[in-house]
DNA sequence: ACCGGTTCCGTAATCGTTTACGGTGCGTCC
DNA sequence: GGACGCACCGTAAACGATTACGGAACCGGT
């Protein structure tokens, strides 16, 4: 069923029954109704592919997943943060295209998809420092929204991030409270942007209280459960282990359990532990009441909140950078308790 | 630069311009490399818009990922499924557009896909025991192939699976011939067919050897960290606890993993856990030597598989149904070992 | 009676490709 | 030398919507 044989049947024009569709106001209220019940009753649905290439918007926004070559690790934040987009654009009737492009050619991703005009944005993933897509996406003029942000670029551009550095800021002086003073940081690799914010918070809360950071008890990886077991160990194995641990993800915390287990040491009373916690669907931190004591905020949430502002931006393109920063919230759970007394 | 430009530069009727970049055989080699050189010099890229509209292919496939309204999880095997198959997408010029969808609309969201034309074919993900969704698809003519199988279904599909009957077959086997009687396993939803599967494959081993299934050792979960701890906990406060578990999924693994040392027993000594690992980039199974014993199948191979048998089909709408059924294998780990001696 | 302004609807161009169909020129064959 | 086939290229009609522009009918005001 196409538009002209739907005008046909209600003998008026392919214009007259496209505007009525549309909501158009130079139509009589009578016979829109009209049109839209012949609509309903033939089941028609106008083709995308014409739409596209009569408004020239392609109503769909792109997500490219850059695939580490070194790794080849996927990110699994990925899944939640696209559903949270997802619901979004569903309801704004856009489509969501994913390209998975090792990391190497996602400028020339982005160069296509522009040229091509197969989206009419996109979102940014994983920002890192300096990072050289931001300039590229201005310059090809594709509206786009990072999901985080990137230290050393100058320029504005639209964002919504996690006030990351506040957050490990929060969690070390929670630590310090608690008389932690051998706290093992467990971050993120350090190009991205959120891992260097994060490092910041650690540095400063540490400095507040006067206390040197030993880089013997920090180490930079991917946040897989076995990184966070390697680096754990490693620490744990030092002349002066740490009592308390900070670390960027829930795998790598699990990780991180796993050597303090496994050494016969007890979570929550030997070593203390918090967690940066995504909220991921499946990898909820506990039902009621929460396994790790966290900083938490939602990957899923920050997916709804960037394809919200994408759609906006590109319905209004000329306005001002739109940015937002959520906080996280410091949950309590049972893996952190107070220092375990000298002797 | 549009086509009708270039062929004004280069003093050809866009037809002739056309058929030299689309290799038809009816230009002159000549004249093609001319074009071709042309093409190149003035970046040009054809409009996606365009193509799709006069040739009535999408140029695209479809995912739609259900949430399950009741826990909105989002499955976690997605991400490294998608990655697979965006690698197969992109060589052959397809995008992939991702639908995010509560279970309840999703067949709707199968028959919008169809008449707004916005896809050539779609994979259907996480099929149940007689799912509806088959004959729905193969009524309204979307080429489709299936992610895993669907028990009960007669008509025939195209499909790729694992081995699942057989890959929890040989686990339990394997734990039997290390002497353990008592086997907890910690299944996924039983009204997924994969999970249906993987139970016959316990039963039938158990039988094989004259072994009563103990309701109470068998558990129906979604495959997340905490259901496999909860389970497991279940299990090891009986009077008669669990020497070995069997686990879905690396996520529930992890989850009796943390029930068992919880108690103070040791992984692989006092009680032995196989897992099915899904080869996850995020959630690797240790680096050289692997954490858990575990029936392995990458489900990233699967996406790539499933993708290229996805593209034949709509190239060759006509041809039979194709399947493809994987074999898992079974890889020794740290976590089995012979089941402790009684007293 | 005439003009201006609404209200409502239609004609036809447009988006940027593909492709059915038709042409020209040339060589070959009988 | 006419018929035929082949190699090569062009004209114009699709594809299925949107939308610029124009026109008819009607109303109120002067």
């Amino acid at each position: 069923m196409k538009l002209k044989e739907l005008s046909e049947r209600l003998g008026l024009s392919p214009t007259t029954v496209s505007r009525a569709l549309n909501g158009y106001p130079e139509v009589n209220e009578e016979t829109r109704q009209r049109v839209m019940a012949a609509a309903k009753r033939h089941n028609y649905r106008p083709n995308t592919r014409a739409i596209r290439l009569a408004t020239g918007r392609a109503m769909a926004v792109g997500h490219v997943i850059p695939i580490a070559a070194k790794h080849e690790i996927v990110n699994p934040i990925f899944a939640d943060f696209i559903a949270g987009a997802g619901e979004t654009y569903s309801r704004a009737g856009y489509d969501m295209v994913l390209s998975v492009v090792p990391d190497e050619l996602e400028e020339q991703t982005y160069r296509e998809l522009k040229s091509k005009g197969s989206v009419d944005g996109v979102i940014l993933h994983a920002p890192h420092m300096n990072d050289p897509r931001i300039p590229i996406l201005i310059e090809i003029g594709l509206p786009f929204v990072v999901h985080g942000r990137a230290s050393g670029t100058e320029v504005p551009y639209s964002w919504i991030d996690v006030n990351n550095r506040r957050a490990f800021q929060r969690a070390t002086e929670f630590l310090l409270d608690l008389a932690h003073r051998r706290i093992g940081f467990v971050n993120g690799l350090e190009y991205m942007d959120f891992a260097i914010r994060r490092r910041k918070g650690f540095e400063s809360a540490m400095a507040d209280r006067a206390m040197v950071c030993d880089p013997d008890l920090m180490a930079s990886e991917e946040m897989t459960e076995f990184s966070g077991f390697r680096a754990a160990s490693r620490m744990l194995s030092l002349p002066n282990p740490p009592t308390a641990f900070l670390a960027a993800s829930m795998l790598s915390g699990m990780g991180i359990r796993r050597a303090i287990e496994g050494r016969g040491l007890r979570l929550g009373r030997d070593v203390s532990l918090i967690i940066f916690d995504d909220d991921l669907s499946y990898l909820r931190n506990g039902e009621d009441v929460p396994i790790f004591t966290a900083t938490r905020s939602s990957v899923r949430e920050a997916g709804r909140l960037s394809a919200q502002m994408l759609l906006q931006i590109i319905a209004d393109p000329g306005a001002a950078p739109q940015n937002r920063l959520l906080e996280a919230e410091l949950i309590l759970g049972q893996s952190t308790g107070p220092a375990p007394g000298k002797g």
